[in-house]
DNA sequence: GGTAATTACTTGACATGTCAATAATATAGC
DNA sequence: GCTATATTATTGACATGTCAAGTAATTACC
């Protein structure tokens, strides 16, 4: 038996390709850090990851976003918008605002109070995940940014068309 | 306003941290190839990341392995992995077996059915990751292995104390 | 060997995610 | 302007994930 971490890559033949094995580790990694995340947030300001992300997206823009723009931003469905922006107005940090210009949609916006509450807990977040990737130096950090945007444009071409 | 597809990682000011740009980046890239790879598991074979992944894990281990052990490798909580197996095992595609050594644990084990509607799904499922993958050549793979590596291992490290 | 602490799993409550169906409104085309 | 189509958001059904509490069995310890 080794004696390393047993984990979601865990018992990879070596034959296995090295996409398959580089792939398990993105997961394994992102799997690791956001569960850490999760777990901070929760403990120091009670909420949870998707909360925070749809305020992040707020943050910078003051007119609100449509439900719509959460969801493309977000990546998520707009049935999931639908129910986070309902926890978060429930709990007053988000108000749904009429469209002027269009009568299906709402504007979404932080309240005062909602804009309060983000401003802390971004700044603890943002210390959160310097200390979480501090692995990396600059330059390194750099260098996965250009491997992870080519396999980003990769995935949005392949979802053109349908291989 | 730039012409960029807009996403997860949108709106982040310049003068916010690198490690934060990455991160974001992480998680979309993540997102994308995920989403790719359920929805491509859904329409060929009628089934989910989830249950997919807990087969994998049992492939490679005909002896079986405790709901524990499937819950640190899938990287899930306990409660999780009833849930799935309870699925799997309806749909014939897993047992659970009692563990011989201990009383309170099974073994949870593929069923020659499961077994062969795992082979077949776990080819074109390797063929897919080397499609979605494929922006990046071996040497640009190994690199960013690495950099995951040292990732994890911060990661690790950090649930470790409590910072 | 008997009790206390730990471990393995299940359960129930709930948040988050998907999808498909629906209602309301906008838009395009004639 | 009317109609057909597309877009916006909500809903409900369900899968997946968390956590905390509960049960049963094992292990540690005196």
């Amino acid at each position: 038996m080794p004696r390393t971490a047993t984990d979601a890559e865990t018992r990879i033949a070596s034959d296995d390709h090295a996409a398959i094995r580089l792939w398990l580790r993105m997961l394994a990694t992102n799997r690791l850090i956001e569960t850490r995340m999760r777990r901070l947030l929760q403990e120091r300001y009670e909420t949870t990851l998707p909360r925070f992300d749809l305020m992040a997206q707020l943050e910078r823009v003051p007119g609100g976003l449509k439900m719509g723009e959460l969801s493309r931003r977000m990546m998520v469905t707009g049935g999931n918008v639908t129910g986070i922006t309902d926890m978060l107005e429930q709990e007053g940090l988000v108000e749904r605002v009429d469209d002027p210009d269009d009568r299906r949609a709402w504007l979404v916006k932080l309240t005062p109070a909602g804009r309060r509450a983000f401003v802390g807990m971004a700044r603890e977040h943002e210390r959160w995940i310097v200390e979480a990737l501090g692995a990396l130096g600059a330059r390194e950090m750099s260098v996965m940014a250009g491997f992870l945007g080519r396999l980003k444009t990769r995935a949005r071409s392949l979802e053109g068309r349908d291989t």
